[in-house]
DNA sequence: ACGAAGAAAGTCAAATAAAGTCAAATAGGA
DNA sequence: TCCTATTTGACTTTATTTGACTTTCTTCGT
C-alpha cells in the first residue's frame, strides 16, 4: 500500500499541527515543495483537498515576498443540535461558558453577534443561522 | 514566523504608538530607514500599505527640512468596509487583534463560525451576514 | 525680502520573491 | 477499460525591495 507524495505531504503537515501550540501553522509553500522534492503546486493541491473548511481547516496566505500559508485546525463533529432555536443556542452558549469550555468573553461577543446578525433575517434564515453557529461552536470546541 | 522587513517595520511603528500617549507618534522617514538600513522608500511603501485609513490610521506628512511623518491611530468602524466580503471580513477581524481589541481566541473562533455558518449560503446572503457580523463586532466593541 | 541651496518626503517603475491557476499528462483502482 | 486522483509545469497575480528622479519645505546669504 503505497502512499502517494499528495498523502505523505498531507500527514506530514497534520503532524506540525499537531505539534504547534495554537493548532496552527504557517508554512511556506516553496519550502515545503523543496522538502519533499516536488513542485510547489503540488502544495497547493494538498491544501485544497485535504485542509478545506469542511474537514475542519481554515487557510489564509499571502503572495509575494516573505509569503506563507496559514492553516488552522478545529475539529468537526456530527451535527447534533440539528433544531436549534434562539434560546437554545444561548442556553447552549451559557451552559459552554459555565463549564468552562468557552471563555466569558468569546461567549458574550458572540451573543452579541448572532443577535445583531439575526435581527434582520426572516425565521427561515435565522434558524438556519443558528443552527450553523451551534454546528461551527460546537466543531470549534472539539465536542462530540 | 519569519517576518519580511515591511512587517518588521509595521510591527516597530505599532509598538510606537501603542506605548504613544496620544497614539499618535511622528517620525522622520530617513531616520527610520537608517534604524532598518533600508531605502526610506521602503518607509513610504510600508505606510502606504499598512496604516491606511480602512485599517484605522490616519498619515500625515511635510517635506523638507524639519519634515516629518505623523501617524495616528483611531478607533475603526465597520462602516470603513462599506461592502464587506469575506476577505475584508477577515482583515477587520486580524487587524483587531492586531491591536489587541480582540483576543485571538475570540478572533479565531469568530472565523471558523463565520465561514463555516456562511459556507451553503447563497451569495447574496453570505455578504449580507459578512455585514452584519462586521457591524455587530464593531457594535460589541464599542468602536464607532 | 528674495532666491538659491539643501533637506526631507513622495512617486514610480524595475527587479525579485512567493503563492495561485489551470490544464495536460500520468497513475491507480473498480 | 474508464474514471478519478495525482503530478507537473507554464503562466498569472500579488507583495516586497530598491533606486533614480521629483516635489515641497526650510534656511541662509545677500
Amino acid at each position: 500500500m503505497k502512499r502517494s507524495l499528495a498523502d505523505r505531504i498531507e500527514q506530514y503537515i497534520k503532524v506540525l499541527i499537531d505539534r504547534s501550540e495554537e493548532k496552527q501553522i504557517e508554512i511556506q509553500r516553496a519550502e515545503l515543495a523543496e522538502t519533499f522534492c516536488c513542485v510547489p503546486s503540488q502544495v497547493t493541491y494538498v491544501i485544497s483537498t485535504r485542509f478545506q473548511e469542511k474537514y475542519g481547516y481554515l487557510t489564509e496566505s499571502r503572495r509575494g515576498g516573505k509569503g506563507f500559508v496559514r492553516i488552522t485546525r478545529f475539529t468537526i463533529s456530527s451535527d447534533i443540535y440539528t433544531i436549534m432555536d434562539g434560546d437554545k443556542l444561548f442556553d447552549f452558549v451559557n451552559e459552554l461558558m459555565g463549564k468552562k469550555m468557552l471563555d466569558s468573553e468569546s461567549g458574550n461577543m458572540l451573543k452579541h453577534i448572532v443577535l445583531s446578525a439575526s435581527s434582520d433575517l426572516d425565521d427561515e434564515q435565522r434558524k438556519h443561522l443558528y443552527n450553523s453557529v451551534a454546528r461551527a461552536l460546537s466543531e470549534y470546541l472539539n465536542l462530540n
